[in-house]
RNA sequence: GAGGGGGUAGCUCAGCCGGAUAGAGCAUCGGUUUUCUAAACCGACGGUCGCGGGUUCGAGUCCCGCCCCCCUCGCCA
């Protein structure tokens, strides 16, 4: 074990090390490590010498070069495998020679060695991530895409790095909507059947009849809400109706879950915590944090002007309404305690749409306040927030009805577009296969792949066009990829990873880029984590796609020297190796053909 | 009004812990296959990085001002 797994990394630590001998920069010099801008540069990049040449009024070139000389003196550069030299203005470039690429290849060749070069990240340390978190009573639309495929790839990346995860689906079952709902059940004297796939629909439609007679009678809405108060008061009858309906919801999101692959290791929805609130009430009464307004119990947070309550347009934390009935705030509030107690969470994730960033900020304060006054350790929360899908029109996407597109609809709209290009493509593939393996695959691929491709705080717009179209940034063109070069080794007759003896280095221009290009992985990955940006590693394996690509169009693989032979094979397997972990970090399953 | 996001090629978007000549895909035009999956590769075309100031050796990236678009703002989650 002597490649370094994330070069920039321990170069910076080197330099930082090695800075301090040099009198101009000392212990507080920042390197500025970068990867090179340009790969005619080398690999990495030190930009930090012309800033602090210009402090300590020295000419950056003569310091670079300085610099250079105490860590070429100090010899770790040059086992590492690294060349250098001063350039331009007083940049220090680093270029790994060719044996050091042939010898990262070979010591980071499986998801193992790539797990352990990554740990470091999140070590051992207990993670919650609160996903996809629906609403019951409605069935999965487009607007349930995101909090699944981004909660999915976040929860693959910590995982990956190390942590202890819990998946945690907080279902929202305890919503106000329960009252109308069971009402309109009683009065049409509806069977509900979980096991029907009809049943979420038939819930749907009598949930927006009743929505729409308590909005036109008053006397309709009251027996609503009565319906609701008997339903907290633990009425049987209703309580059976709303674990019935429970039951509906979630064996149609299961269905849809399994083919995003979702697992979560617990669902504790809100009605969970219907009888942690009050400790919740009480504790933030007594540490001064909560009082009433207009009959609600209210926080307010004077050190942050908007959420003050002297604000112009008050925003306060509404934990407890006036009904007495509680929110998402005071659920919220007890679910943190609760993960802290008996998750030993040390951090939360929440993964959810961008316009809750205002119940999410007044939420972290408060919780940070109420742990701050009561001694508890507060664990690290984060909002994984993500913008909006729009349609073709730039507004929310609607069906023509201007019903909410149906997430189960796009699967098979997707699937189904799948399956005509690649039997257009590769007719010769059995059917069977075709139709169930490799369609769905792509399908599904092909969805999730353009929710994580861009920046996630985007907006964007829906596109069946640009979503199934094979071409360039997109799930099918990586998968397609993946596919080339399996096809290789099974030309060979050989198993991914087999036919590596007696390698040499890498020599051809392509070679050599696909090299650098592997070694990139581990800054990609450090960087998807930083900010838990899954695009960071969409990026990544777009290029690493394309670097292969240029490859394999001037590099045959299966030729007669042994060295050169064996060389390409290794950069063939990791490629493989490194494309498939990649996507199934994403979410996405990799094929054996397409 | 306050807060958040966005404004980069005709379109969709990367790049934004300041770094050397601003990148992809689509579209348009052209080239490459008796060769490991051409769903590919190579090339050409295409830019006042919203506008104006400032900081800096260096600004698409940081700061200030302005303009435009989207989202949120008292009891839904």
């Amino acid at each position: 074990m002597s490649a370094w797994f994330n070069p920039a990394r321990e170069l910076d630590a080197l330099i930082r090390r090695v800075a301090t001998s040099v009198p101009a920069l000392g212990a507080d010099f920042d390197p500025q490590v970068r990867p090179a801008t340009d790969t005619r540069h080398g690999d990495f990049q030190c930009n930090g010498v012309l800033a602090a040449a210009k402090i300590a009024k020295l000419n950056p070139r003569a310091l670079a070069t300085e610099l250079l000389a105490a860590l070429e003196t100090e010899g770790t550069l040059k086992k590492a495998g690294f060349e250098s030299d001063v350039a331009g203005p007083g940049f220090i470039n680093f270029r790994l020679t060719p044996a050091a690429l042939a010898e990262w290849i070979h010591e980071y060749r499986d998801a193992d060695a790539w797990r352990r070069g990554a740990s470091a990240l999140y070590a051992g340390r207990n993670v919650v991530i609160d996903y996809p978190s629906p609403n019951t009573a409605k069935q999965m639309h487009v607007g349930h895409l995101r909090p699944i495929v981004i909660g999915e790839a976040v929860a693959r990346l910590l995982e990956f790095c190390g942590a202890k995860l819990t998946r945690d689906n907080h279902i929202g079952d305890w919503g106000t909507n329960f009252g109308i709902l069971i009402l309109a059940i009683k009065r049409k004297g509806f069977i509900l059947d979980a096991s029907s796939p009809q049943a979420l629909e038939d819930l749907e439609a009598l949930y927006k009849e009743g929505s729409a007679l308590t909005k036109a009678d008053p006397a309709e809405l009251d027996a609503a809400r009565a319906e609701l108060a008997k339903l907290q008061l633990g009425d049987t009858a209703n309580t059976a109706l709303w674990q019935q309906i429970v039951a509906v919801s979630n064996a149609a999101f299961q269905r849809i879950y399994d083919q995003f692959g979702l697992k979560s290791d617990v669902t504790l929805g809100e009605s969970f915590y219907r009888d942690k609130v009050d400790q919740v009430y009480r504790e933030l009464t007594e540490c001064g944090l909560a009082e009433e307004s207009d009959g609600a119990l209210v926080v307010w947070h004077d050190d942050i002007p908007r959420f003050s309550r002297d604000a112009e347009t008050k925003l306060p934390f509404i934990v407890r309404k006036k009904d007495g009935s509680s929110n998402y705030a005071s659920t919220d509030l007890a679910t943190i305690l609760y993960r802290v107690e008996h998750m030993k969470a040390e951090e939360i994730v929440y993964v959810t749409d961008g316009r809750q960033q205002d119940h999410f900020q007044q939420l972290f304060i408060t919780a940070t306040k109420w742990f701050k006054a009561t001694n508890r350790k507060l664990p690290r929360l984060r909002h994984v927030w993500f913008g909006t899908i729009l349609g073709e029109d730039g507004k929310a996407i609607k069906t023509k009805s201007g019903d909410p597109v149906r997430l189960q609809s796009l699967i098979d709209e997707a699937t189904a577009k799948a399956y005509e290009k690649v039997s257009e493509k590769n007719p010769e593939l059995p059917e069977d296969e075709r139709r169930t393996v490799i369609a769905p695959r792509i399908g599904v691929a092909a969805l999730r792949y353009t929710d994580l491709g861009s920046n996630r705080t985007m907006d964007y717009r829906f596109s069946w066009e640009k979503m199934l179209s094979f071409e360039g940034n997109t799930a099918p063109y990586l998968l397609y990829q993946a596919v080339r070069v399996r096809s290789v080794f099974r030309n060979a007759g050989l198993k991914v990873g087999q036919g590596e003896e007696g390698a040499s280095a890498p020599e051809t221009p392509g070679e050599i880029a696909l090299a650098r290009k592997l070694l990139g992985f581990s800054a990609a990955l450090e960087e998807a984590c930083a900010d838990l940006r899954p695009h960071a590693l969409c990026t990544y394996l777009y290029d690493l796609a394309g670097a292969y690509s240029s490859f394999y169009a001037d590099n045959k693989v299966l030729v007669d020297e042994p060295a050169v032979k064996a060389r390409r094979l290794a950069l063939c397997a990791r490629t493989s190796a490194l494309l498939e972990s990649g996507l199934r970090l994403l979410g996405i399953e990799p094929l054996e053909r397409m």
